[in-house]
DNA sequence: CAAATATGCAACCTTTTAGTTGCATATCCG
DNA sequence: CGGATATGCAACTAAAAGGTTGCATATTTG
């Protein structure tokens, strides 16, 4: 799961994902054409969501197509967004709570 | 949002977003109890937790209370991870397809 | 007031990361 | 076959990130 996050961190990468989420199963060389980097540079991002397996690549002569591989962000999203989503009103008066018993103070 | 993303790449501050999400209104020295890392470097992780607006935090006197902030996670969620999620099925669809064709190829 | 407590700030070091350049390899097509 | 296309791999650089040490500052307490 920490392989995730850390995919997910930088922009470039998330910019990736959002493309192939707009057509799904592109070249590396389709990827390349809307990102302002080399090649290899983009290379390595797809490296790093492959390795958090959110991109699974597939041979198709010379080439390689890219698709998306929904599992893993499910995953982050039921184990752990949603158990802090779950606690968000309570968080939230826990907040208030906090500011009150500020305020309540003779300081 | 990038913020956030970048936040949440670290499993230091991770842990300490569960750790407050474990008992909220923490001090600093509270949240350092739990984590074998000098105070300042926690100070650190906080200070890029507080800058994403994951934490907020609150002083009473010589004390910094630090407190949950659901509402950039919730963005994320909504905004980012959900969107990826609802193409779920049809990016497994995509895969599959792209499977049997090349399964379907000659070689 | 003085000591203890809770925290901040800055310099520094080490490792990781993002990105580049250069070259090698494999596949397709005329 | 030979050229064009699609990609991989390795070395290198620059910047950022994670973490430490040392010292300063503010607040509480005896």
């Amino acid at each position: 799961m920490d392989a995730v996050f850390k995919a997910l961190a930088d922009p470039s990468r998330r910019a990736l994902l959002d493309r192939l989420h707009l057509q799904n199963g592109q070249t590396l060389n389709q990827l390349c054409r809307h990102l302002r980097m080399t090649r290899q540079g983009i290379t390595k991002h797809l490296g790093l969501l492959i390795k958090a397996d959110l991109v699974v690549p597939l041979w198709r002569g010379r080439e390689k197509l890219h698709y998306l591989n929904p599992a893993p962000l499910k995953q982050v999203s039921d184990r752990w967004i949603d158990k802090h989503k779950a606690a968000c009103l309570r968080a939230l008066a826990d907040l208030t709570k906090g500011l009150d018993a500020l305020k309540a103070e003779p300081n």
